[in-house]
RNA sequence: UCCUCGGUAGCUCAACGGUAGAGCGUUCGGCUGUUAACCGAAAUGUUGGGGGUUCGAAUCCCUCCCGAGGAGCCA
């Protein structure tokens, strides 16, 4: 069932969108649209159409790397095995010229795929010239400049694979226990959290936000469905420019009514063992292209160790790092507490100086509150962030009024504690943070198809 | 916002006070198994903009613009 040319994992069969010919016209060449459909017509006749990624001739063979579905198929072509007009087009195609190739499909281990096409047909559907991106190196701020073209090239194809199978994996993860997915709104009337810079923009006359969480609007839904997340975009305004920042970045935001502070770790942890597991098993293609060193990720298996805040301060301390008890974590805090380790690490109980308005107090010392950050290892940082929340109305109320947030926007999000309280907690995960950890990227501008920079916002 | 480094051919870079260079890409020629193919030849420049120092500036100085890396903040 599986073959080294499919490339993919053992689920269930794809949708084929060019069924096979029906016995009369046997002779016609099948239309096949990905490199996973090459393998099952072995010896036959095929027909594909696809992109130049590269060229190789001398005078009398011809060799073409064509870009479809799912990757790059070799085609061969003979001078002698092609009519004279069709070797002509081989002789003037250019790199990302589009293309379309007909020929018998051959198991070769000299073929970069495994697999290769015999060329007996060739045409040009669409010339191209002077394409910007050539086989050699370039900068970053010119393949930024051309993102909308720079997504072609394998690594940018693979990277965006990778994402696209864990934001799979976080819907099954959570379609698995019952979560109920609540889309969030982008446009928002006031700040979620009072704390970072957000965009601005015009409402009829009114201000508008765009979006930094969809916690405060998941928690009602927590009344209404029990268990629920919400995954989509959000974003910040703050002017960072660093390699683990983007104006604008995908979040997931679990949020699950009854879920006291203890489960919430465990939550976590599974969730980004799960996440793991799954990449190392479909998209080991990917990763290999990546050249990421899996074994790496393989060490990623839960149990996580736990350390709080206050045993983090003691060990960093240890290790000549100045941090005192109060301060918030800084990059290098992070590092350092994440490289002990080859699995992440939960630092829970913070200070309730620097965290969220709605974090609930610890009932064993209620300086610090039940909030976890996972950071991950080899420097990616944190990943996710949670908290059980605040469930008593007053002492919500207390909290906002201590954090100088105008209570007359919060007034439907403590209607959440007015009508039926409960304990619940939740976390986010940034998923262009996890993905560049999973990808070994180490910027988080590659595992976004189009980032939204300090200052850039081309293409 | 602050700090550091940079801007020379389409791209990646060299030349660092004295005639502007290479590799890749492009064009032309050669090659029947290439793997960023290879071999030979050719074309390609207001050295980011403006101002200054100098007999002479890509090179030194000022200024503006643009980019990269980092800090703070965070996911």
């Amino acid at each position: 069932m599986r073959s080294p040319t499919q490339g993919g994992h053992a689920g269930p069969p794809l949708l084929e969108y060019n069924p096979a010919p029906m016995s009369e016209s046997e002779s016609k060449p099948t239309p096949v649209t990905s490199i996973r459909e090459l393998s099952r017509h072995i010896g036959q006749s095929v027909e594909l159409r696809g992109w130049i990624d590269n060229k190789r001739s001398s005078g009398k063979i011809a060799f073409l790397q064509v870009r479809v579905t799912g990757g790059t198929v070799q085609a061969v072509a003979g001078r002698k095995d092609v009519s004279e007009k069709d070797w002509e087009d081989i002789e003037r195609v250019t790199q990302e010229s589009t293309v379309r190739v007909t020929g018998t499909v051959k198991e070769d281990k000299r073929a970069p795929s495994g697999v290769e096409i015999q060329c007996s047909g060739f045409e040009v559907l669409s010339l191209t010239q002077d394409y910007p991106i050539t086989p050699k190196e370039h900068g970053t701020a010119f393949l930024m400049e051309h993102r909308h073209l720079w997504l072609r090239s394998s690594r940018q194809r693979s990277a965006l694979r990778v994402r696209s199978e864990v934001e799979q994996a976080i819907r099954d993860f959570f379609y698995e226990r019952d979560l109920t997915l609540i889309d969030s709104p982008i446009l928002t009337p006031a700040a979620c959290e009072g704390t970072s810079t957000l965009f601005e923009t015009d409402y009829f006359g009114d201000k508008a936000y765009l979006s930094q969480s969809g916690q405060l609007y998941l928690e009602p839904a927590a009344a209404a469905l029990g268990k629920v997340y919400c995954f989509g975009p959000t974003f910040r305004a703050e002017k960072s420019k660093t390699r683990r920042h983007l104006m604008e970045f995908w979040m997931v935001e679990p949020e699950v009514a009854f879920l006291e502070f203890a489960g919430l770790c465990d939550l976590a942890q599974e969730f980004v063992g799960y996440l793991v597991a799954r990449v190392l098993d479909r998209s080991r293609e990917e990763l290999k292209i990546l050249e990421r060193d899996t074994s790496k990720l393989e060490a990623v298996v839960p149990p996580f160790p736990r350390i709080t805040y206050t045993e983090a301060v003691k060990i960093l301390n240890e290790k000549g790092n100045p941090i005192q008890w109060g301060d918030d974590f800084g990059g290098d805090e992070e590092t350092i507490l994440a490289s002990q380790l080859d699995r992440p690490v939960m630092v829970t109980k913070f200070p309730a100086s620097f965290k969220a308005f709605y974090m609930q107090p610890d009932p064993e010392n209620p300086d610090v509150v039940l909030g976890l950050d996972l950071l991950a290892p080899e420097g990616y940082g944190e990943i996710i962030g949670g908290s059980q929340r605040i469930h008593d109305p007053d002492l919500l109320l207390r909290r906002i009024q201590q954090h100088n947030l105008p209570i007359e926007a919060f007034q439907w999000y403590l209607d959440v504690r007015k009508y039926g309280a409960f304990p619940h907690s939740g976390f986010g995960m940034g998923i262009e943070r996890f993905v560049a950890w999973m990808t070994g990227l180490t910027h988080l501008r590659e595992t976004i198809p189009y980032p939204r920079m300090l200052y850039k916002i081309y293409p």
